[in-house]
DNA sequence: TTGTTTTATCTTGATTTTAAGATAATACAA
DNA sequence: TTGTATTATCTTAAAATCAAGATAAAACAA
């Protein structure tokens, strides 16, 4: 930063910022077309390909508060796309379930949805798709683990 | 996505997310330190390194709707940094100017913060940051072409 | 039992978006 | 030119979203 040299890892994080927030930008605007925003779709998709969850465990892969998970699940319980169920082992434990509707939206959208996230990653052909998940991962990696 | 094999496309898009999040999580802990936001640090940096800018050429470059333009920039001035100034030549335009503090408090964290980016994105050496961020710019840039 | 940990919810404040409105500049028609 | 319509910019207010802390309930350990 104070030599006159553009600094890699500055650049690399503007580069990685830019190309997530247009990236995403594509994805929310399709996701929205479906009534909903992008944690509600993750939570969602989570359950529809990972089956019920306890709602702490959603918040972990998520990487969100229980106090938003919370309301997640609600605004999606009143969409009739999930429903709650309390675990009899376990009584602080609550499993979201996905509802036919909550099965039936996924089937119907998210090939869709696969599809703008495949035109939103055009710009690179497979082989640096591969070789950008590859580095992003294990950026990923690194900077979850260092976060503590 | 209908194949059983794993997506590359959707696989990007996962890892570029999850690179992001906790990437973000290292420089959102920082800037926290200096009684900032993400928003407001992304502009007061915007100003520092580029300059006095009208409202609305803020909001574009960070992506931002005009209403949180608004809002943002007024905690700014609430708390010293920026000042707005009406242009004269098109009076619907208002400039947002750094103050000598604003100047001053960049002058001071930027260096410790370029310092917790360095760390956060240190799961890379530096010919795969170049590599990346050769990668994500081209990624970027075609998102945020395709995006009208 | 008592105290600690885990989990979910509730509450509150902060942030963001959306929509509407005010004002100014521009384009266009008469 | 004048007047009108359109467009651009910023602000305001309302509603939605998000995040953090406090609370409550249940499980667990001593």
């Amino acid at each position: 930063m104070s030599d006159p040299q553009k600094d890699v890892s500055l650049d690399l994080f503007i580069a990685l910022s830019r190309a997530s927030q247009w990236v995403n930008a594509h994805a929310d605007r399709d996701i929205k077309r479906y009534g909903l925003n992008r944690t509600e779709f993750g939570v969602l998709e989570l359950l529809y390909h990972k089956g019920s969850q306890p709602l702490q465990q959603i918040g972990g892969k998520v990487l969100m508060s229980s106090g938003n998970i919370t309301y997640v699940v609600d605004k999606l319980e009143k969409k009739g796309y999930v429903k709650r169920r309390d675990c009899t082992e376990d009584r602080r434990l609550v499993y979201a379930d996905i509802t036919d509707a909550g099965r039936k939206l996924i089937d119907d959208v998210f090939p869709e949805h696969v599809e703008v996230i495949r035109r939103a990653v055009g710009g690179l052909n497979d082989e640096e798709k591969q070789a950008a998940s590859h580095l992003l991962k294990k950026l990923g990696k690194y900077a979850e683990e260092s976060f503590k």
